[in-house]
DNA sequence: AGAATAGTGTCTATCAGACACTATGCA
DNA sequence: TGCATAGTGTCTGATAGACACTATTCT
């Protein structure tokens, strides 16, 4: 609690602090936190929120929420996967179910947020990148922006973010090759070098096209992709594109 | 210990439910639970505690407990991290500090428990089986057991535990491959066929001892691993013993 | 001596990295 | 026609699975 970085306090933060006195219920708040990915200029992006409140006002921070808990034994609310389902929905205005969505890591150090206790249960989002130019529209009023992940790793967020949003980094990398996530970040139908560069920009290497071609051709072969009509047109020669079979044999 | 709104149990289920009425201050528990996996007569085990309260009365249930809170918003009680540790300790009697821990996943579900909305950040622990049998001396008041995997998951456990548990092992059978957790399940000093023997038993398979040595070798070439003084008895030629090398090149 | 387990060596298929090469469409 | 990018082929080294084989200790 003592090692976060202090925004322009005019004094008020305090005032704030003061507001929420005592936590006379033992009992802590539970919130989700969303990074949210895309791929947009070959880059990697996360989406940030601009906060305008205290504690960490003036901070970006990412997109979360509380989970509502019910107020009954009978009704105890939404899941906490619904939770972060909402918050992806209220942020980004993207359609629910249109966006890939898993927990993370659950962040519930004492101290973590200044008002009170909180537990916040992270998840990770990935944006197919052609959905992800509508986000501004849909979102909400606060200043939501996709900023480019070296950036925002270098940039102090608020509260523990900067962790949540290494970790989450560190995820999707290790998840690369054993799971089918990039799948996540490309158009519904794309070309070999779309995938290929969606790899590269994740795990911020280059990859040999050959030998990237040669992995995918097993995809293609063990019915994981199939072959889309129509070609991507590029400067010069025109790629094939191809879609991922979501039917799995 | 912590703080957690729970009456004593008495009477039936509905009587007990009855008593906790609304959850009136729009806040959920948040709990831990620990699968505490080690190895035994060569067999994969998890320590189950029996419940003697509402609800699940009478079945059996991963250890686990609340996280103690705290009551102002300066004193915000403990790391989640650390009621882990503190559940994994009073419910073995082993010493903070001996028993490898990590987390695994938040269930979050709505209406998991039936008392209250309670999320629950699930965890899991590796024993090594030489500290193992010291279990039960220091271990709490409530029956506790190493319940032989293929067992804990065909009985129906408290809550939502048995998918805590299949996640657990899923968890830990994927990580064998490229971590190092198998060495937190052998003792100090170990012989290749005990490495293997962990191996088989979180997987469920058999391995060939030709190969699985052979990978052992590169583990010593590169370092992970050294041999340590003396021999491993056995009914007939005795094994090497080797050591698990914390100080990674 | 024989049983049992520790430990070695070999053959083969698969796959990744490096890299040279050919093919095709656009300017 | 030339250039940029798509797409193919090849060599090599690392590794996994299957399996035959040798070595050593206990009884």
């Amino acid at each position: 609690m003592s090692t976060r970085p202090v925004p322009e306090a005019s004094g008020t933060e305090a005032e704030f602090l003061a507001r929420y006195r005592r936590n006379r219920y033992h009992l802590p708040a539970v919130a989700v936190d969303v990074v949210i990915f895309t791929i947009l200029d070959t880059d990697l992006k996360v989406l940030l929120v601009r906060r305008n409140e205290h504690p960490f006002r003036g901070f970006r921070a990412l997109p979360g929420g509380f989970v509502d808990v019910g107020d009954t034994f009978e009704h105890q609310g939404e899941d906490i996967e619904a939770a972060a389902q909402r918050v992806l929905h209220t942020k980004t205005g993207l359609p629910v179910g249109t966006v890939y969505l898993e927990q993370l890591y659950t962040f519930g150090q004492a101290g973590r947020d200044p008002r009170m206790r909180v537990v916040s249960v992270a998840h990770y989002a990935l944006v197919q990148p052609d959905l992800a130019p509508l986000v501004r529209a849909g979102g909400s009023a606060s200043e939501v922006e996709w900023v480019s992940l070296p950036a925002a790793l270098r940039e102090p967020l608020a509260f523990d973010h900067s962790r949540i949003l290494e970790m989450a980094h560190g995820r999707i990398q290790g998840k690369l090759d054993y799971t089918d996530i990039a799948f996540e970040l490309v158009p519904e139908t794309f070309s070999i070098q779309e995938l290929r560069s969606v790899h590269e920009a994740i795990l911020g290497t280059t990859h040999d096209p050959g030998n990237f071609r040669r992995r995918f051709g097993r995809m293609l072969a063990d019915g994981i992709i199939e072959r889309a009509p129509g070609k991507r047109l590029t400067a010069s020669k025109p790629a094939s594109v191809y879609r991922f079979s979501r039917k799995r044999p």
